[in-house]
DNA sequence: CTTTAAATTTAGCTTTACCTAAAAATATTT
DNA sequence: AAATATTTTTAGGTAAAGCTAAATTTAAAG
């Protein structure tokens, strides 16, 4: 079907371009695969051929529906073999990159769906990104209070429950704006204070400010 | 290190002869691999190079203690593979064969290692077949009486409990010798009968006879 | 709106792992 | 032991996936 090399190309155009659905530039992907150029021209016309990538000279690569499957699933395999390293092989969130992406190649449905059920469905992979199902959607994300996720992951701040003046530009002092991404580093039991960073900083919040805060994963 | 198809040719010389200890031909591991005699010679002209195999023009091939280690370890692999698809992901042990095949080249030794403990040091896979240990050993064997093996498993004849000249001109009447590989076919409960194969010849024994037999698996 | 710079593509070459067909070596028959 | 058959090797070729260097197209600057 898909060759090791086309897979790579796949999972790259995926990544480089919102799920494959913008067009991403041959030097883009040269980077990402670490190739050349001429190389990337090669395997793009190859994978336009069979129907999985959009492609029009000089003027960039986006993935068909099918090229955006096809790549979804490798990269759902490459996240349900990392949580299955860290979980049940005691690899290290830093050790299962390069193991893992010799085993996304490896073909068998099954393998991929009873994988996933002996692991209990798991929506994310140790480094807290979606893992897509088989038909390569990713869950539906919800807001949930910045409390109730996980220390070490990583959210987008969707949702503020106090709508009140005073909170408002609270956080607009403190440089927080719908649609950042927040990741929680440190939880004080003491205060029920968080320690979380932005794109921009790294602060503390108050038990009263993180009620307040709602964020949506996956 | 070696590549997808070194291994696959590494693994045909091991198991045509004796764990690569005895020169196979040209011919034999063409048909093994799938591929063709002038094929094969390429290739294992690409092992000697490497000091993976002991090659001589016209004369075979055998492999080199470097060449028996990888072959044993990609063996290893295969078969841990195996215990984990059929124990843990359900597959049938018919089901597990074209996917060990892909996953016995994923390279870490970490995984093996881990993969091993995780499934507990199992000792054989689902066939029945003995897997190596990283040293490339297979675990001691041991006598066991030819009752005790599992129908369908293999044994080699390595024990006889009666030593009277009565029972041994019975092994020499049918053809039975130390170091006969021995298939226990089928258990008849009414009599407590077997039916076994060996490399000459499908014969019954009777509960007298089989008593009197032991085995060594591994 | 030319000219220059940058990106992309084409053309032609390399390596890996195959293949077919012909040549050479080894085995088998008579 | 010569003749034939079989096996193995060599020679030369193909497809995949990469490369370099030259040519072409698009983008940026003056």
């Amino acid at each position: 079907m898909t060759t090791l090399s086309e897979e790579n190309y796949l999972k790259a155009i995926y990544h480089l371009g919102k799920q494959g659905t913008i067009s991403v530039s041959t030097n883009a992907i040269a980077k990402k695969v670490d190739s050349k150029a001429s190389s990337v021209t090669d395997m793009v016309k190859k994978l336009a051929e069979k129907e999985l990538a959009n492609y029009v000279r000089y003027q960039g690569v986006s993935l068909t529906e099918k090229g955006r499957l096809a790549a979804a699933l490798v990269i759902r395999k490459h996240r349900l073999w990392e949580v299955f390293l860290v979980e049940k092989l005691h690899f290290s969130w830093d050790e299962v990159h390069d193991v893992a992406e010799q085993l996304e190649h490896v073909k068998s449905l099954k393998l991929v769906n009873e994988l996933d059920a002996f692991l209990g469905f798991p929506t994310h992979d140790p480094h807290g990104d979606p893992i897509p199902d088989k038909d390569g959607n990713y869950s539906p994300m919800k807001s949930v209070n910045i409390f109730d996720i996980e220390t070490g992951t990583t959210g987008v701040l969707s949702f503020v429950k106090d709508s009140t003046d005073a909170f408002l530009k609270y956080l607009n002092k403190n440089d927080l704006a719908l649609g950042d991404t927040i990741k929680v580093l440190d939880y004080e039991p003491f205060d029920d204070s968080l320690t979380i960073e932005t794109n921009s900083q790294k602060m503390v919040i108050s038990k009263e400010v993180a009620q307040n805060l709602y964020v949506k994963q996956v």
